[in-house]
This record gives structure tokens, sequence and C-alpha cells, in this order.
DNA sequence: TTAAATAATGTTACCGATAACCTCAAGTTA
DNA sequence: TAACTTGAGGTTATCGGTAACATTATTTAA
């Protein structure tokens, strides 16, 4: 590879001359510069991020750490962070823990020992907590998305669970509904807690009874492993005429599991969550859903990130914690009883 | 940050015993090595990759360049790559160029500059050309995914597009359809190429007539802009009974497009396409598509690549291209005539 | 006219790690 | 016992950059 050594001695300067010509520093008069520049195309020099960062103590990398890559809710607040990053100047690297406590440690040690300058997660729940503590030790920034750990403090964007719940419950009440079951991510995570509360609070609005019965905690991201799904229907009999999914994954599985069974969505069982599916809700426009503002997630947790790493000497900034509104969009899976 | 200087002072040895004890070479004591790994763990050590991958010149650093992150098909082919790239004690890092040629180039300047070991590339098309002859001409080691680039020999993972195309049509005709249209990728892919190529022959060989009023060759990733969908099906009259659409993206489209037209899918147009859409084809079952074997392009891929990168001084080795198969999937998106 | 300022460039040290070479004592072998 | 290994560790140079300081001419101000 060629280096700014090779450079200096082609143009017949040193290599600080190189230097002072790639970031524009210092004075060079245009001879020089022309004479460096040409030499650099001459050559296809690049230069060594890695190099530099160590000599500068800084990378210009933010990192960012979803849970899940095939998650649309994901993807599209990876391209929010990306935007942002770009726009002031970093570029952005992705890891993605598949909800796995383990996966994601690993990840943390990569990002330390990369030398990320800051790290946007979205943690897999309250036991990352040993994962934000090790961070927070290093002195490395970062910003929560979509769940909050407790006994971190730190800057935050999330999604208004609580309110986003109770907009579904209240929306399937409106069209009749009374029996409304709820499958949920895991109490662990700070999101599905709050969808809970919304969904508990929302049924004695509406004069209906809590039935733990009615309740399924579960991973968000379950995949491979259905039969929990089975064994809840199974317990519920009979079965609601309505289920609040805590996101897209899991109402695409409870649907699936559904019809399966030869039930029909939405004449036998409604099915709401939250959560958009991206283009694929267009397809067949037919999921009523709580779609949060992904892009936003992204674009906006990566701004505080970054105003976070350049006020990095200023200590005991307040942290700062933005919710993002709960909006419904409703299509075609409720029916009216 | 804590160096192996800090380590070597605390511990009362040199760095370069610090060092040996990372990684596992050399002859070290059991009493140095146990004092050195407790005064790493009291300090919380974290060794710094970049220093290292200066001095080694290698970074054990894979880099994967997508043209969709929020395509199922492409994060489900980041799954495989990750996979094999962990297997083989690589880090693996994600681009999305947005199917835009110059996103890629900025991606193929930061590859260089932090200095990837190898590169996995889904080019975003013939115009990915200058790229690849950069990466070619500063020896980084790359395999192309999905889409091959005329005038550039290298390591290829592809689908069967042509097979894939023929049998698309030939569900179709066997279903009775005989007015078949095409929606497909810009023919500056090559992919989009094999796909038109093998449409082409199906229909030669089932007797019905080429009419090239009935392909649409757009982008795979149109997002914004349906005008010319629109106009596409406005010079199609009387419409085709059926639409073969170059990937998933543009069947969503294209079936947004209908809808929007009041045209029921498939009771008044069939549609097919390439690619799957992820767990969302299982909601409602729904769509015929040929599922290309995502994971297997990455898993696959990433081997190759890491073959390349461990005999890199062996020149002359033939380049190899693994072709995977067109696996069609009949779901209920194909009505019979 | 001469000291001080400025422009343009060079030198040296360092970022954090590792390879290559060096040292020295203890154990082996003939 | 002299010569040779081996074990356990240290020293130095280097990777490719940049900050800080040094060095020249060349201007400029007094």
């Amino acid at each position: 590879m060629v280096t700014i050594y090779d450079i200096a001695a082609k143009a017949g300067v040193s290599a600080m001359t190189v230097s002072r010509v790639i970031n524009n520093t210092g004075k060079i008069s245009d001879k020089t510069r022309n004479k460096v520049r040409r030499v650099m195309e001459e050559l296809n020099y690049v230069p060594n991020h890695m190099a530099r960062s160590l000599v500068l103590q800084q990378s210009n990398v933010l990192f960012l750490l979803i849970t899940d890559i095939t998650n649309p809710f994901y993807t599209t607040v990876a391209r929010g962070a990306e935007d942002a990053a770009k726009k002031h100047g970093y570029r952005l690297l992705f890891g993605n823990s598949d909800e796995s406590v383990e996966k994601e440690k690993d990840y943390i040690d990569t990002i330390l020992a990369t030398r990320a300058d800051g790290v946007l997660v979205a943690p897999t729940g309250d036991l990352s907590l040993p994962h934000l503590e090790t961070l927070r030790r290093h002195r490395v920034p970062f910003v929560l998305l979509d769940r909050e750990v407790p006994g971190m403090d730190s800057d935050v964007v999330l999604g208004d669970s609580k309110e986003g719940a109770r907009k579904l419950v209240d929306h399937l009440t409106s069209r009749g509904h009374r029996r409304i079951a709820l499958i949920n991510g895991s109490p662990l995570i700070s999101s599905a807690r709050l969808r809970l509360e919304g969904y508990r609070e929302a049924l004695k609005l509406n004069d209906i009874p809590f039935d733990q019965n009615d309740v399924l905690e579960t991973a968000f991201e379950p995949r491979s492993d259905l039969s929990e799904i089975e064994s809840w229907f199974d317990r519920m009999s009979p079965p609601p005429t309505a289920i609040v999914a805590g996101n897209n994954v899991l109402a695409v599985e409870v649907i699936r599991t559904l019809h399966a069974r030869g039930i029909r969505v939405p004449e036998q069982v409604s099915v709401v969550c939250f959560d958009d599916l991206g283009p694929y809700s267009e397809i067949d426009p037919f999921l009523t859903v709580i779609a949060q503002q992904a892009y936003q997630f992204g674009y906006l947790g990566t701004q505080m990130l970054i105003d976070r790493i350049q006020e990095r000497d200023v200590t005991g900034l307040p942290w700062k914690k933005i919710v993002l509104p709960a909006d419904m969009i409703v299509r075609r899976s409720v029916s009216t009883i």
C-alpha cells in the first residue's frame, strides 16, 4: 500500500508536507500543493484510517448495535442513523445482536477494541446492564434506542409505548371487542413492560377485567419455536376476539399460527401490533399498527450521540430523553363486532 | 484508555511480555502469565485493534456491501456472511449503497481506508466496474454477490436467474396465461439481463410472441417514483393477465399500483417474482416466488473470500463461480385461466 | 538598517501494538 | 567440565500517520 512517505519521496518533500496537503492544515505554497496532489493521484494514494485514528485518539466512527437486522423497524433506524452520521462527517458501522445477550457482549468488546467514538445501542434488555456499565467505565459515550435499562442513566430515544398500547386497545374496544389478549416481549425489556402497563390501564378504563391467562410474555424474536404460542392458544378457551402483539414479528407469528389452525384474520380474530412492516405492509394493506417513527429513532439518536461526543469534557450535563409519539395506522386487520 | 504499557508497569514486566500473554505466543512462566492476567482484569484492559492491525498489516475485518438494507434478501445474505466470518475468526462490517453508484464509491473508499482484508460486494451494476478496478488495483480480494460485472473477472456467487425466469413463466403458462408482462431491474445489472433472457426464451418455447411494450426496465429499488409503473400500465392495453417481477421490491410496487387502480391480485392479474419476502411472506402466504438461497449467498461467498485471502500469494488460481439453484415456492398469487 | 514577523517546510517523538533480535541463567550432553 | 540447548524475558525498530517544535528564507515594521 502507498503511504505518505512514498508520496513524499516522489514529490521531493517531507511526509509532514504531504500530511498538511491532505488535511488542509498549515501553510503550503500552491506549487507544492499541486505537485503533491498530482503524485497522490498518480500513485492512487488512500489514507490509512487506522494510523490516523491511532495518533489522533479518535476514529470518527460510530457504531449502531441493533437486535434484529431482518426487522424493518431496525433497518429503518439504521437508515436514519446513517444519514445523521454522514451529515456530521462520521462513518457508521452496524452490528446485529439477534436479541442475544452473548452476541451483544461480543459486539461491545469489538466496539471497545475498534475505538469507536460513540455507540447507539438497542439493548437486548435489562440484562444489558453490565455491557452498558462496561461502555461507561471506558468512557465511551452511548445513546440507548427503543429500550431503557434500569440502573443505567443515559441519553435515550424511546417510543411512547404506553400510549401506543392504550390506543391499540381503545381502537379494538371502539370496534366492540371486549376480550382482548396480549402477546408481548420479555418483561426484561422496558418497552414490553410499558406496553403491558398501557394495555392494563386501557382495559381498566374500558371496564374490562384483566386476565393473566390472556397475556403471553415471550421473546420479541421467537422465529423458530412456536410451541409457546400454540400452548397459549390452547390455554385460552374460548379464544379472544382480538390480539395485541408487542411488535411486528410477534404479529406475524400469531397470524401464521392462527392460519395454521384454520382461523381467519380478521373475520374470527382481529390482530394489531406495534411497528410497521416496512414496504410489505403495502402489499396487502392489512395490519393495523402503531407505526413508530423508526427513521427518527436513528436520526435523532445519532444527533444526541454526536452532541455528547463533542461536549465530552463538559461533565454533568443532564441526560436527555426523547419520547417519540405513537401514531396509529388503521388498516384492515380489525373486524367490527 | 489502558495500554499494554500500563499493564506492563503494574505487573513489573515489559510490554512485550504482556503482548505474549495476550497472544499466547512465546514462552511465559505460569507465574508471570497469571500476574499479567490479573492486572489486565483489574485495569479492564481492552486491546487496540487499530494498533494491532497497523503493525500486522491485516485487520481481520471483512466488509459486506449490499445495495438495499431494507430488502430481506440482503439482510439474510448478511446473516449468512456474518456466521461464516465469525466461524473463521473475522469480524464483519456492513455497508448499504442504496443502489447508488455514488454511495458505492464512498464505501469503496472507506473500505480501502480502513484496510479491510476482503470485501463482499453486491455491485449496483455494470457501472460498478471502476470501483472494482480500484479494489483490484489495491490488491484487496473481493467476491461479487448476486451480480456479475462485465470486464471484471472475479469470484462470484450467483443465483440461476435465467432458469428462475423460465420457471416463473412456465408456471404461468401452465395455469393458462398467454399474456405475460415483465417488470425488471436496469439492463445494466447482470441478473436483470439474465432474467429478461430467461423470460424471452420461455415465451418462445411456449410459442408466445415477445412484445417489447410488455417489458418495463426500471430500477430494482424505485421506492419513491411510481410514475414509470403507472405509465407502463397505461401503455399496456388490454392489460396482461400476469406479471413477472424481477425482484420482491418491484413485485410489491406492482401490487400496490394494481390495488390503487382497483385491480385485484390474483383474480384479475397474477403476480410472481424473484426473492422471497422473509418472514412477511408468511403473514398472508400469498406471493409465488423464486426463493433464492440468500443465506447461502452470504455464507458461501464469505468462505470463498476467506480462501482467497489466505491463498493471497498463490497467483493465477482460477476464479470460482457458484451458481445457486432457483427454487420456486408456489403460493396464491397466480390464478388459473 | 536591523530586529521582528511570517511563510513554507523539515525533524523528532509518539499513538499502541508486534516481529526480530538479543540476553542471561539453568539444564543437557558428550 | 566445556559447549550447546532451552526457557523466560527484555530491547529496538516499525507500522502510517500527526502534533509540536525547529529551521530557513523572505517580508515587514520601526
